[in-house]
Formats: C-alpha cells, structure tokens, sequence
RNA sequence: CGGGGAGUGGCGCAGCCUGGUAGCGCAUCUGCUUUGGGAGCAGAGGGUCGCAGGUUCGAAUCCUGUCUCCCCGACCA
C-alpha cells in the first residue's frame, strides 16, 4: 500500500540532519535569487489573452495545471498571501472571528437549505469510496449556518461574525483571464448572525467598512455598487469593483470615486453602530451602479461628473435574512423567551482573483507594477557585475543590511547581465530596485530605482537604506 | 452547452494541402570575447510530432476514434 511506502519515507525523514545547519537558514527562505525559484520567460505564453494573465505567466508567478487551475509559484504565493493578511487583519479589526471550514462537504447538508439541487452544474460533486454524495465546496452557509447554530443556545451569543479564508470550487463553464476566473479560487468568506435586522445592519456595515479599509490599503479603488443579489437571495447588497480596461462589466459611477480612499480617512470605530451608519452612508451618497442596477434619475443628477469604465468584481457584500437560518432550523431563545430566527449576511472577498486584479490596473509595458502593501518583496537588489569583486562585495553587504533592517528584499545575485536583471525587476514589479554597479562604487553610491515612475536617484548605501525602510 | 481553432525539443512557431533522413527563433550546455537595459562568435545536447487504431513499401503529413488546451457566445466571485 501506497501509505507504508511514504511511512518509510517519513522515518527516514525523521531521522536528524547530520551536520549543523546556521539557523538563519533554518527560519528563513532562501531571497537569493540564485537559490530561488523564479521561471520568468521573455516570450508571452500563448494561451493568455490580458495583460495580468499574461504578466502572471512571464513573471512565474502562476502556472496552469488544468482548465482554470492554477499553481501559485513562490513569488505569486507570496502575493496571495499577502493580499490575504490584509484582508485577515481588517477582517479582525471589524470584530469578524477567524476559523477554517473544510472544501470537501456532504450532499446532505445542501440538500437541508434546498441548493443541492438548485445549484446546477457548476458545483463539483463528487463520491467517496461508500459512494456517498459529495462535493467541493463553491461557498460555505450552509455549513456555518449547521455548525454555528448547533452550538448557539441564546440570544446572547449573537451578534457574531465569523469568517474563513478558504480555497472554493466552482465549474464555470468557461473559465478565462487566468486566476481572474478560476474554477479553483481563494476566498475569504464572512458570515453574520443577528438577532434582528438593526443588528444585521450594523454587521453589514463593519463588513463595508472592513471592505473600503481592505482595498484602501491595497492601493485600489474599489468602489462599492448597488448589486443585484445572485442566486443566493436577499435585498441589501454592494459589489466592490475596482476600474480596469479588461473588466467583465460596464459600471456606472460619480467621479467622486475615481481617487482611491486612504485608510486614514476611514478611522471610524465599527463598534458604534449609529456612527458607523452615518459614517457609511455619507462615504456611499455618490453615485455608483453595476450595468443592471443603473439609476437614470441619479445618472442625471450627477451630470458632468458621471463616468463609465469596465470593472473588476473584487468583493461582493450582502444581507439575506433568515433564508439558510430558516431552512437549517437555527433558532435561539430571545429576550423575551420566544424563538428567535437569526438574521443573516455573508460577505466574500475573492482573495486569488485580487491578485489578477490588481495587476491587471497596475502594470505598464515593462511589466507588473505592484502596489507596495502586497508586493512579495519590497527591493529587488541588483547587483549588475556579478563578476566584479567589489560590487559583489558592496551588494552583499547591501543585502545583510536590508534582512537587518527587516526589509524584504529579492537579491539577484545570479551570474547574468545587467540588462537581464533590470529586465527581470521591472517584469516582477517589486517596488524598489537597488542597482549596485562599478561606476557607482568607485564613487560610493547606490542607484536607486522607484519601479511605478521610474524615477531614479544615486543615494548613499546608507541613504538608500533609510529610503527603502522607510 | 453551442460555434470555431490548436496539440511538433523547456518556450514561441514552421513543416501537413501534394506521404519519402523533423526544421527555425529563443532558452540550455561548453569555449573564447564581452559586461549600466533581456550580449557576440564557434561548437554541442535535447523531440517515439498528444494518445490509440487504421491505410501504405513508407505517416508529423491521409482516415477513424479519443484526450488535452485555446478563442467567441450564454453564465459567474
């Protein structure tokens, strides 16, 4: 059996490493980019159509392993979990608890809420060995809704938020624009309960303001429109669609909008539920509206300042009541001893899909620009003679500086041309370039390269260091 | 699911119509020269042409089946 072989495997495993290892080593990842692992191409790969899926490619961070499945490669994993930790953190900061359901769940329990049926050919189903039915889970209320409501006994325990980051599967019957449209995509998923629709009005409102800080501080502008609710059902609902060229949707929005909003400007406590409803409800008074839910009399109103461009749908939020509460049969005793059916809403950010989108608004001809909040690294040091011994040494030193510093940096100290780094960094789009060449260290100074504008400054190795940390 | 297209060294492609020693560019390896924006020259390695049948003296090429991938449409975070 195939167990005891790796059991084997895993005893040899056990076995201590003879030698000592430096622990640095130990703890940390290898950034030298001789030892790491960065399949980037010259040539655009065939099969991808817009610039992000394209970029993805060409700078290793993904690779396609079937029809809408993607590998992440160490650079983009270091993307996604990025763009995760900040959705985590905001998640947190809005009072949200983090947990993990599983992928795999049982037919039975979509059966209880009516979806298994309902839900068609897009969810997997799949059987286990006693042919039980199966499936991969495309979203989680049902399971939150059995699992929560089994354990709440009263009107106490509510309100409660919980959410998981989680990998979903959906069998789009046409997945394109690589991780942008996945079958296989990370998400995070949040779900409120509450005891009646003033409560789920306030969750739903941290859940906006947790969503206007996330993308904030991702650097996006992700505007939250009027949104149809899905299949899932409801009335309050907002997407947060971010503007790019290549967006699957024509949208329509007051141009009030088009500067992203800095986290500092959204510095409102969640915990006060009347100011954080004035607050919500002053930051969305402008106008803004996906393709089916358009509003001539507002369009109107906003006259010259209405614009139009093509979006990306990052985040979707919405409150449904006590449709799966209702049908899972979760009810909690009241103030008043009568049963109370919770209200509920369900929040998602599409985690993996971010990753597409964000590139596909930020990138230019050299390659990805990325954003320094989610950047994998924030320097690429560049050292353009890798043969001269003196630059080697002054990067090197350059580079021990940096993980002092605990700045994240990418080295690349391999033995290439200095126009095949250059070319290399500007591709992966990290933030700073940090370019030691011979001019400069006969002269003792470092170039500094900002990759967005390309602006470029000699700096002293100590100068530059502070820039770059700061 | 409907319509269209493609599978040929790691990547991008030609060859197929008209069957006859499998080619080009990039990448890789070796040597020399070079070294601030994907270097030059010389040499080398690497492909049972997606897979399975069939036709034929002979199949990348023709026929049948099958798998995989891409594009357009309807659908979706």
């Amino acid at each position: 059996m195939w167990f005891r072989g790796n059991s084997l495997r895993c005893a040899r495993f056990a076995r201590p490493l003879e030698g000592g290892r430096p622990s640095t080593q130990g703890s940390r990842p290898p950034m030298r980019l001789s030892r790491y692992f960065l399949p980037v191409t010259k040539e655009t790969p065939g099969d991808a159509q817009i610039a992000s899926h394209q970029l993805m490619l060409r700078a290793g961070l993904i690779r396609q392993t079937a029809v809408g499945i993607y590998a992440w490669l160490p650079l983009g994993n270091r993307v996604l979990r990025k763009i995760e930790t900040i959705v985590r953190e905001e998640q947190d900061r809005a009072g949200a608890v983090e947990m993990l359901m599983p992928t795999i769940q049982s037919a039975e329990l979509w059966r209880e809420s009516g979806r298994y049926d309902a839900y068609g050919p897009e969810m997997l189903r799949i059987r286990d060995r006693h042919d039980r039915e199966m499936l991969y889970g495309p979203t989680n209320e049902e399971m939150i809704t059995a699992i929560f409501g089994a354990s709440t006994k009263s009107y106490r325990e509510l309100p409660r938020i919980l959410y998981h980051i989680q990998w979903k599967f959906r069998d789009e019957v046409r997945p394109r624009f690589g991780v942008m449209r996945g079958r296989e995509f990370l998400m995070k998923d949040a779900y409120s309960f509450d005891l009646d629709e003033a409560g789920a009005r306030h969750s739903y409102d941290r859940m906006m303001l947790a969503y206007l800080r996330t993308f904030a501080r991702m650097g996006l502008a992700a505007i939250p429109m009027q949104a149809d609710t899905g299949p899932i059902g409801g009335d309050l609902s907002h997407e947060f669609i971010i503007l790019a060229p290549s967006g699957e949707s024509e949208v329509f929005f007051h141009e009030n909008w088009e500067a992203p909003r800095t986290a500092d400007e959204l510095a409102v406590s969640p915990d006060d539920a009347s100011a954080l409803r004035a607050f919500v409800a002053g930051l969305t008074a402008d106008y803004a509206a996906t393709d089916e839910k358009r509003d001539p009399a507002r369009e109107v109103e906003a006259g010259e300042a209405l614009r139009t461009s093509r979006g990306i749908e990052v985040g979707h939020i919405f409150y449904f009541g006590t449709k799966y509460t209702e049908a899972m049969g979760m009810r909690v005793p009241g103030p008043d001893g009568q049963m109370v059916v919770p209200e509920m809403g369900s929040y998602g950010i599409g985690v993996s899909r971010l990753v597409g989108a964000v590139i596909e608004a930020s990138h230019d001809a050299n390659g990805i620009v990325l954003p320094d909040a989610i950047a994998p690294f924030r320097v690429a040091l560049i050292n353009i003679r890798a043969d001269d011994a003196r630059c080697a040494a002054a990067a090197d030193e350059l580079y021990r500086r940096l993980e002092a510093a605990g700045v994240e940096v990418l080295y690349d100290d391999r033995d290439e041309r200095g126009g095949a780094k250059f070319a290399t960094a500007d591709l992966i789009g990290l933030p700073w370039q940090l370019i030691v060449g011979p001019k400069g260290v006969e002269r003792g100074v470092v170039e500094l390269k900002r990759r967005a504008t390309g602006e470029r400054q000699e700096l002293s190795p100590d100068d530059a260091l502070a820039r770059v940390a700061g």
